[in-house]
DNA sequence: CTGGACCCTCCCCCTGGGGGAGGGTGCATC
DNA sequence: GATGCACCCTCCCCCAGGGGGAGGGTCCAG
């Protein structure tokens, strides 16, 4: 039986570290003293202390941490940790396109976009909609696309977004996702919508999809400075992207915030 | 001029990390209205916001955005940008070490180490020491090696260390990496240090030294099981590393705690 | 003039720890 | 047997960078 200064040096987890763990009951010290309350842990706990150390490095939530533990099929356990990889992945796919994104933005002089105001009158389209929170839209956009491209045989145009001021401002949101076409089907989560009319204010962003705020910032300005105001959800049109051509330089995605005039201060 | 939900919809970020951006003094609103207390923002500050948005999302700390913003000079601040891209970069090569070292910990099966006893005279070598945090001791580690390697031209054998305990229970302590050499030579922070004679219980690690906590582990279990008790730095010994080939799986450490008899419960 | 959307401040909550106070325990030495 | 000292305990406050919600004021259209 070790003393938790004892086991602290062995495991090299820190003490309080080890307390907290023991409250989270994550690593339960194999005895505790009733009287005194001292912590005695075996020499068999450190392997689990090591496999806590090296998650905790990967920044594996704590209860993730314990129910990778809980799991003592190794299976399951593989299968979580494998999760937590693939999230780790992601992470960095996302840190990898805001650094590019960093660099544009401080870069000197980016080109000034042009901004206009169109009138859009109803139509119906094939859509996915859904409620999602900020961080999941990119996965929810990719399945949600493919269910489109699937269910859609005869698109009459290119495929675009709607998505609700919310889902920025509160980091959750309705999004819909849809493709123009004639006779729109309904299977799965595919189903006809009917787009109101909108006046919008238009820019087309062109590049990667990450520096999109500054498309956004100057359609904003431009918004502000016609005094007009935001009403409605963001809409975004996908001109051109990944699915037509690889380079990026390409790509062109118009946005459109639908408008109303505001009467001067 | 804008109210902040206005400029939260432009800029897309909350309502409330605006309000906080501004409690940080990172954001000021253009003007506040000193009866009410609302917030106003003007239009040229959305770049801004985009920049600090960016910045966050690369988890640089509020305090170096605001660095980063007050230093106008563009100079200055590609060089701030410079050096965080840096740090997430050692971030993503420590997050590499440990998702593989992880892979190897949840393989079935570790070969067993052997540990011996051994008894170890004192020694005088040329030194380098330092008080570290353990999340510089990588940085240390190859900075203090390089000024070793420089300032010993007669080694006598491999290259090691001494650390604290202290230093892994306390996230920092002492640190001591030494070449041994006939005449430890005085040069910057090279210096000659007498190692003190002691017991050692010893054991080598085979492979990346990603996995070294698998052969502590070994050795602590080893140590507490035959009735001895930790007393003093541990002792690694470099026998085969980066140094001598870039096969990993020939690298060999050799680590060492230093032990004392205990009397029996 | 009333309702609803919007704004304000203030406090508590989350994550995973660290610092330190104040007090009890175990053991060697005097 | 007392004393010192290392070690252990719990409890509370602190950090980042937010989110949730209470309680109350403000603006504007109908």
């Amino acid at each position: 039986m070790l003393t938790i200064g004892e086991f602290s040096r062995l495991s090299h987890l820190s003490v309080r570290t080890l307390r907290r763990y023991h409250d989270a009951g994550l690593l339960e010290p194999a005895t505790v003293d009733e009287a005194t309350g001292y912590r005695h842990y075996g020499v068999d706990q450190i392997p689990t202390a090591q496999v806590i150390h090296r998650l905790r490095e990967l920044d594996v939530p704590l209860s993730d941490v314990q129910r990778i533990l809980r799991s003592g099929d190794p299976q399951t356990r593989a299968m979580l940790v494998a999760d937590h990889l693939r999230r780790l992945e992601s992470e960095l796919e996302r840190t990898r396109g805001a650094v590019a994104s960093l660099r544009r933005l401080l870069a000197p002089e980016p080109p000034p976009l042009d901004v206009e105001l169109r009138v859009v009158p109803a139509t119906t389209v094939a859509a996915v909609e859904d409620d999602v929170a900020v961080d999941e839209v990119l996965a929810w956009y990719a399945g949600a696309m493919a269910e489109l491209d699937a269910a859609v045989d005869d698109p009459t145009g290119a495929p675009g977004g709607l998505f609700d001021n919310e889902l920025f401002e509160d980091g959750r949101g309705h999004a819909l996702l849809y493709r123009p076409t004639a006779r729109p089907p309904r299977s799965g989560r595919v189903h006809p919508v009917t787009l109101p009319a909108v006046e919008l204010a238009v820019t087309t962003h062109a590049g990667e999809h990450d520096d999109i705020e500054v498309a956004y910032g100057e359609l904003g300005i431009w918004v502000v400075t016609n005094a007009l105001a935001v009403a409605g959800p963001v809409r975004e049109t996908y001109l051109v992207g990944p699915r037509d051509t690889t380079d990026p330089s390409a790509w062109r995605t118009e946005i459109g915030w639908p408008v109303f005039r505001v009467a001067p201060h």
